[in-house]
DNA sequence: ATAGAATATGTCAATTTTGACATAATGTCA
DNA sequence: TGACATTATGTCAAAATTGACATATTCTAT
């Protein structure tokens, strides 16, 4: 399996249906930096959220969200904006400097 | 003159009045760290479209978007979200490498 | 000083994102 | 197995963000 392919499933198996943001592989480059960029965070933050041994409901709590909105952002959903990834992982207590490392990998 | 002090001003001469973010002083580490965040953005938006000698309406043209929220972009302004600052910086070929790099620091 | 370019600011309807809720699906453990 | 916790998914009204427009202000030449 190919580095694409693999990308392509995770995307796939997510929100982001194949006709929704088009082919993966047909993305320019800048909507695929950005795609996987939220990619990054989503996992960035469902490691955080774990590591600190806490459910979605928890969480949601600290953030004053709801555990279904906690959910769709591990799970990249489309609905879910940059920024609230962001502001999740800062109120996680994520450095700027994690952060700066999550997004760059 | 204090770094605190300088960064208050900072934010103070934008669309961040005191009122409304509060005092600046106040700030949780994450909504300042949040804060800061887009400050950095916004300023290495409007250095790279300098870097590449383009105009507010030309940059506005590639991005599909407007002179007037270009402006905001780099005026910091409160409307502008971390996504409309990441998608511009990445359309003007920022890699992923260095939006990292202009997070941290 | 003055024209014209560039940038800033205010406003608004349309779109997007949000928390919340209901409910389904999955996991865990006795 | 079955109770119970946890996570996932769909929906929606409220809130936030968007591009666009008008207009004001600032900058840059001559």
């Amino acid at each position: 399996m190919t580095m694409q392919q693999a990308k392509r499933k995770k995307l796939e198996s997510k929100g982001w249906k194949t006709g929704t943001v088009k082919e993966f592989l047909n993305l320019t480059p800048e909507e695929a930096a950005y795609i996987e960029l939220k990619l990054s965070l989503s996992e960035s933050f469902r490691q955080q959220r774990r590591n600190k041994q806490l459910s979605q409901v928890e969480v949601a709590k600290r953030l004053k969200s709801s555990q279904s909105r906690v959910a769709k952002m591990e799970a990249n959903d489309p609905s879910v904006s940059l920024d609230l990834l962001v502001k999740s992982l800062l109120a996680l207590g994520v450095s700027r400097k994690d952060l700066a490392k999550a997004i760059y990998e």
